[in-house]
DNA sequence: TTTTTATCCGCAAATGGGTTGCAATTTTTT
DNA sequence: AAAAAATTGCAACCCATTTGCGGATAAAAA
């Protein structure tokens, strides 16, 4: 995949093999964690390259912090145009489920920052869905 | 006060003067995490004991978690009969502000499970809105 | 292509939130 | 007051995340 590497190349990252490995992952899963990413890995990487490998991906906006049940961090892919210039606007909906702990983006449902709020500067708004996702209430 | 008291009685929690004063320091704040009572209380106690009064004020029905931006737990008082049983239903928004990072729980706006997500069985919903309180605006 | 520069990597060690086991103390029950 | 139950403090631990630093790698310059 050239797309890969000239998306790194563009945001002025080093196309390394492990980050372009790390970059094709996130377009092929939902969201990761930093544990997903050792696991797949099979700890051939150091964990504080990783953590620093989604730093620097997370200020080029190409990924993002979604929310999570536990005390983990993880990350999806930002959408195009979405987030810009290291501020990062996920204006949808994300759904955690409780079964397998993976957080899905609902970009349709989209959150608007409407509520005018008594006593309150509103600049965000977080909208989370938890419960069970499909693949998980049919195993 | 008396009414700190009781409310541990009836809940079968002995009235030490630490928890005594730890839910009376409840009842005069928004929201509080492991650090904000270790600092009012100047370290004079264990926060393994803060941390397992917490959760036995939890599973009580007394406090319950609620949203925060950093990666600490906070707590605030439950509303009267909404939390039952150790289950809680907390079906109001939050507010979270940026500068001192206090969490608000926003009686008024109701979150109610309305949405019928495809490919999700949904059991709870998080409304959380982030932003600046107008006491650290006025600053 | 070689050199220089900037970025990235791995290791070790540290920080910070939260938990567990256990013995000692306090509260409640009788 | 004595026994039973709940609470506390201490030390030690687990796990997620961060920092410093020397060495390696990739990109840019010469």
């Amino acid at each position: 995949m050239n797309k890969i590497k000239s998306i790194l190349s563009e945001n002025n990252l080093n196309k390394t093999k492990f980050r372009v490995d790390l970059l094709k992952l996130f377009y092929s899963t939902k969201s990761l964690s930093v544990l997903d990413i050792l696991n797949h890995f099979n700890s051939t990487v150091n964990k504080v390259t990783i953590y620093r490998s989604l730093k620097s991906f997370e200020k080029k906006c190409l990924i993002h912090k979604v929310p999570d049940s536990k005390n983990v961090t993880r990350y999806s892919l930002c959408n195009k145009n979405e987030c810009k210039n290291g501020s990062h606007a996920h204006n949808h909906g994300h759904f955690i489920c409780y079964a397998c702990e993976q957080t899905f983006c609902l970009e349709s449902i989209k959150v608007e920052n409407t509520n005018q709020l008594d006593g309150f500067k509103v600049e965000n708004l977080k909208l989370v869905y938890e419960g069970y996702c499909n693949s998980c209430l049919n195993n």
